[in-house]
DNA sequence: TTAGTAAAAAATGTATACAAAAATAGTTGT
DNA sequence: ACAACTATTTTTGTATACATTTTTTACTAA
């Protein structure tokens, strides 16, 4: 079991304390490991922007905050709309099967936070892949990766679900009219949109 | 002294093998430290970028390509510029100061390929910090922390330097000038101009 | 010869123990 | 009372030893 994984999960529930530094020797007794890999996966998640440094050594869970959540929505935007049009022309059957596939688990209920933001990512993935350009996608699938840590306000009091699942279906049918710039204009107001709704919601909460 | 940086500057001066996985145990003796501290930086660097997982356990350093590096410019062209159009009003005179400091010092002479990555960030650094957007800043500083691989190429066969520096200079001078427009178009024009340079390059290497 | 498999070797992953560094508390002087 | 310095404690960083996994090698059978 990973426990970069598990940690990531107490985070979202909000299981450990943010702001305040996280000692390696509690969280060691708290996962039942040593301190070796308790490093490995605070090294991780600080790389992946889940935790930031406190001090000189030392980390901590950082504030979400409405400016974070706007940049990486920009970002992804900008990005995943380049992929995405890398990726038009060749996208195949397998790839939207694949991508449907995705989409349907993702209707399923009692899903973590962390595997709906997983099945999220595979979709968007399984229309980027035939772009066949690793060093873009990878940056793309960092930012997917953050964007799970205000997952939490995206599927709970904002309710974004049915938008998202719908706009998801929408955009596939698209692609399968083989309409390569109203899908692009779709998927940047999806993406677009999404991270407006956010943005706003965490402007009014002031944080 | 930081053992990822020493193998950065190894991998650069290909004095580590390419393609094959790297071992614990003989960077261990060839750095003198213990296995641990080693594979911290493994880690560090796997998720910048310099390493790349080789079969099931075990990383090496990838080879570098045309594709990479023309996402990596893609990128940074849409998100630097997006940066610094947010930055261009709050920039000061203590801003220009700090640029103007770190390219003087990229005209000296006799600097390894890593300090130079380090000063080129650092300068344009200098320009996106008024914006104050930490998430944007942090994926545009990794992208030109990743550009540092193929600096070998810039500095070396195709002796980039004085235009890239002229460059620096025009930049300066239209902010100076207030004339945003401008500014940010030369910008993107100095990036994609970067990118393409080093991208024919390699395409005519066939990497 | 080749594919498959099992044993051996080698490499990575983890725990424990110790060293270095950082944070904290206490003390002293103003 | 408050700042600055020192001693103490706490925490992180590293080495060594061991466990587990992966890779390689050698062997067998089709």
């Amino acid at each position: 079991m990973d426990i970069s994984h598990s940690i990531k999960e107490d985070i979202l529930r909000n299981r450990l304390p943010r702001g305040v530094p996280l000692r390696q020797a509690s969280l060691s007794t708290r996962y039942g490991v040593s301190r070796i890999p308790i490093r490995d996966a605070l090294q991780a998640l600080k790389s992946e922007g889940w935790l930031v440094l406190h001090g000189k050594a030392g980390v901590m869970i950082p504030d979400l905050n409405w400016k974070e959540a706007e940049d990486l929505y920009l970002m992804r935007a900008e990005l995943e709309c380049l992929l995405f049009g890398m990726a038009f022309d060749r996208i195949d059957k397998d790839d939207l099967v694949e991508a449907r596939y995705f989409l349907e688990k993702l209707n399923q209920e009692n899903l973590t936070l962390i595997y709906k933001g997983e099945l999220n990512w595979l979709f968007h993935q399984a229309l980027y892949r035939a772009a066949e350009r690793p060093a873009l996608q990878r940056m793309v699938e960092t930012l997917n990766k953050q964007v799970v840590r205000y997952l939490g306000f995206q599927y709970g009091p904002l309710g974004y679900r049915n938008t998202s699942q719908s706009q998801h279906e929408k955009l596939l049918s698209l692609i399968e009219l083989n309409d390569e710039k109203a899908a692009l204009t779709f998927l940047r107001q999806h993406i677009e949109n999404a991270g407006i709704l956010l943005t706003e919601y965490l402007k009014e909460l002031d944080v």
